[in-house]
DNA sequence: TCCTTGCTTCGACGTCTGTCGATACAACGG
DNA sequence: CCGTTGTATCGACAGACGTCGAAGCAAGGA
């Protein structure tokens, strides 16, 4: 990474999908498109971060509280970090329910992954 | 992260397509599992990399030399650089032929990231 | 009001990464 | 041969990253 920026994916517009990037084969990626896409793919680059949200994505009903996801064998100061990272990057959201913060998965992230691959079909 | 090895992204073996790892929806990702989609991700989490891939991909007959896509905006090593991070993902393989060098990429590479999106048709 | 539990933030640390210029290597043409 | 052009490797450096323990904040119970 050259630049220090914090690009934030767009994948959910109040009203609808908004398809975040061309596909991936469709042409030469410009500029703007190939920095959303590279902080996609980067959140998901971390073995740890791909444990947990797999693991949020798989929990029943979408959502899981952190004690449920945490065991993914790093320190609990970790994981948080890591879950701030999934945030970030508009991949997971969070909701802080009486004592516990459950996270779920951003609505049609996947399907933003699968426009990207050109899988529309 | 924490270990340097390098983690090998199969996702061709001789004969057919070995898919990867299970989609990431579909239940906990295992250590190793998680540790392969993410060497794969990681390699994707560059904009020039990302750049560089889309123009091979999008590249007439699916291949192209170096020549023609070097203009990414950073320097000509840098760019090999970027170009043997994507080889050793398994992203996209090499031949020289002559005095230039031909980078195709990898067969299947995008089917293998449809099955971890659990995008299978 | 205190203590306990769940989660986040802070500060520090070693390591990995992207970048470059310089240099080396490969293939070809004179 | 030698020079030229295309590509890869080397060595160095600044910045980003993953990790941890310590400390902070939020919510609820005694």
């Amino acid at each position: 990474m050259s630049k220090s920026e914090v690009v934030e994916l767009r994948v959910l517009e109040e009203g609808g999908v908004v398809p975040c990037c061309p596909p991936i084969t469709a042409g030469e990626l410009s500029q703007a498109d190939a920095e959303k896409m590279a902080a996609m793919f980067k959140a998901l680059s971390d073995p740890v971060r791909l444990r947990l949200f797999s693991k949020v994505a798989s929990h029943p009903g979408g959502e899981a509280c952190v004690c449920d996801i945490a065991d993914v064998g790093v320190s609990q100061p970790t994981v948080s970090h890591h879950l701030k990272k999934l945030r970030e990057a508009g991949l997971l959201t969070s909701e802080r329910r009486g004592t516990w913060v459950y996270y779920q998965v951003a609505p049609s992230v996947v399907a933003a992954m699968a426009a990207m691959l050109d899988l529309r079909g």
